[in-house]
RNA sequence: GGCGCCAUAGCCAAGCGGUAAGGCAGAGGUCUGCAAAACCUUUAUUCCCCAGUUCGAUUCUGGGUGGCGCCUCCA
């Protein structure tokens, strides 16, 4: 029975879909007006985890996914920018250039990290008639007003708001940072924008028309508006990254709510940030480091899928070099030891049923992935044959989407491969090496060894000759 | 100011009432001419501090201390 965290109710609840073995996905997407960075991509990586468990538990998961492309600041008055506007003037694009080239930059992010691209994704912009259609509809049913141009949501109407925190109204402090000031329009300072025909950007190059003039959607009607589409009336899990809880997902509820007349989401998943030694990885703020300057560093994807794993998603990550060095090294250790295991024989149904028990009971529990992790190194400890520890990591793998059985063959083919073809100058090195051994003279073995250490090629024998690794 | 989260070895990290998983790094060993790799062994009398509850607390309660997040948009 798979045991998940709500925030809702703040407690550890068994997961049940409210349509048999149909399971609703819903995953808040990225604002494409720049890279993700690698703290947004610890978000897609660990709901990635999710929705690979749900399947492998054998549940039929329809995940969906926005792209924010328009109407990105919509609840404040801010004297900053909206995003999508100021990257196309950064970059002299068009927004939907902009869009367009920050999506496929995301996408082939998550094609690097093993993310399985949700089943359905949509962009804001493709869906602003579903979201005038709710908008109107709130504005009949009174939840909903309009002030100096504006459309914003009447929170007042609501006998619950603070869903994800215990704030009171009376509390909260608007406007708490330099910068930001108050908009007048609103009724009660929690209201928020709908529909925005006046804003603070008057650059805004996207607009549309509306019962209420030309204008753009706020931010949170779209995820409602493109939940409600493709997933019903009642979704089953809802995720995102915890800065979203206050106010976007609050704000999601309120609205979704208001217009169904019914409760809307069974289940919200939260994912904790990823830090840097000084505080929160952010794009304003902070170092911004993306999964291509990882690349360039020479780690792997995958061993930054790696490192996320090995902590729980419901715990701040602190993000260092060493820390990732330390990931990175792991990773590599496991590919090698899982390249030795031989493929003869069956498994051992009995043996690999137990090691899937294991693992299934870690990830029962609150998506435990760094339990998982043991899960599997204790598997490769084990006393099962090879062929039943191969069968278990192949298992596993559908989960973790760690590449591990193909790195590991890939590993071992390279190991082979390098005794006979290589750089010649390097091959050549290594023959004079293996001559030198012969004729028992050490020393200059070693020199040689040496030598091309010193230009970062190591060598390595092994029973079938020597190999060579260039190092990063 | 309000609302939350977190504190476990050099580093990362699980456990959350019954006497400290796992990984990285380190140390010792096997193997090898020596290395490397691999494999084996080993590394916290103790879980930020102080009270309390309990036969028993790293785990529960209260109070400190420290770090972080949210209350603008952010994953």
């Amino acid at each position: 029975m798979l045991y998940l965290y709500n925030s809702l109710t703040r407690k550890k609840e068994p997961f049940t879909p409210a349509n048999g073995n149909h399971v609703g996905m819903y995953t808040c997407g990225p604002t494409v007006y720049h890279y993700a960075h690698i703290g947004n991509l610890r978000s897609y990586i660990m709901e990635d985890v999710l929705d690979r468990y749900l399947r492998y538990l054998g549940y039929d998961v329809k995940r969906v996914m926005n792209i924010t492309d328009v109407g990105h600041l919509s609840s404040d008055a801010d004297t900053g920018e909206d995003k999508m506007v100021s990257g196309a003037r950064r970059e002299r694009k068009t927004v939907l250039e902009i869009a367009d080239f920050y999506t496929k930059a995301f996408r082939a992010d998550c094609d690097a990290l093993n993310i399985r691209w949700p089943d359905v994704v949509e962009p804001a912009t493709a869906c602003i008639d579903d979201c005038i259609k709710i908008i109107s509809r709130l504005i009949e049913t009174g939840y909903a007003y309009e002030a100096g141009g504006n459309i914003y949501f009447d929170t007042s109407k609501l006998s619950e708001y603070y869903v994800f925190s215990r704030h009171n109204a009376e509390d909260l402090d608007v406007g708490v940072r330099e910068g930001v000031g108050e908009d007048k329009n609103k009724r009660n300072k929690t209201d928020f924008v709908l529909w925005f025909t006046k804003s603070k950007f008057e650059d805004q190059e996207l607009k549309w028309p509306s019962p209420w003039g030309m204008g753009y959607p706020g931010w949170h009607i779209e995820c409602s508006t493109i939940c409600m589409k493709h997933l019903g009336e009642t979704v089953d899990i809802h995720c995102g990254g915890i800065d979203n809880a206050f106010p976007h997902h609050t704000n999601e509820i309120a609205q979704s709510e208001a217009y169904l007349g019914h409760p809307w989401c069974r289940h919200w998943f939260h994912i904790m940030h990823l830090n840097t030694p000084g505080g929160k990885m952010s794009k304003s703020t902070g170092e911004f480091l993306t999964l291509s300057l990882l690349k360039e560093k020479g780690y792997s994807p995958l061993a930054y899928r790696f490192f996320c794993l090995q902590s729980h998603y419901r715990k701040s990550l602190a993000f260092s070099w060493e820390t990732l060095n330390n990931a990175a090294s792991a990773y590599e250790k496991l590919i090698a030891r899982i390249s030795q295991l031989k493929p003869v024989g069956n498994p051992d149904p009995d043996a690999l049923d137990a090691h899937k028990a294991s693992f299934r009971e870690a990830l029962d529990n609150d998506l435990n992935t760094s339990l998982a992790i043991t899960v599997l190194y204790d598997t490769l400890k084990s006393d099962s044959s090879d062929a039943t520890k191969l069968a278990a990591i192949a298992d596993f793998d559908s989960v973790l989407a760690l590449d591990l059985i193909e790195a590991a063959k890939k590993y071992a083919e390279r190991a082979t491969e390098n005794t006979t073809e290589g750089d010649p100058e390097i091959m050549a090195a290594i023959a004079a090496r293996a001559e030198a051994k012969k004729a028992k003279n050490y020393a200059e073995a070693d020199r040689i060894r040496a030598e091309l250490a010193a230009r970062g090629i190591i060598l390595i024998d092994i029973p079938e000759g020597t190999i060579y690794r260039i190092e990063k």
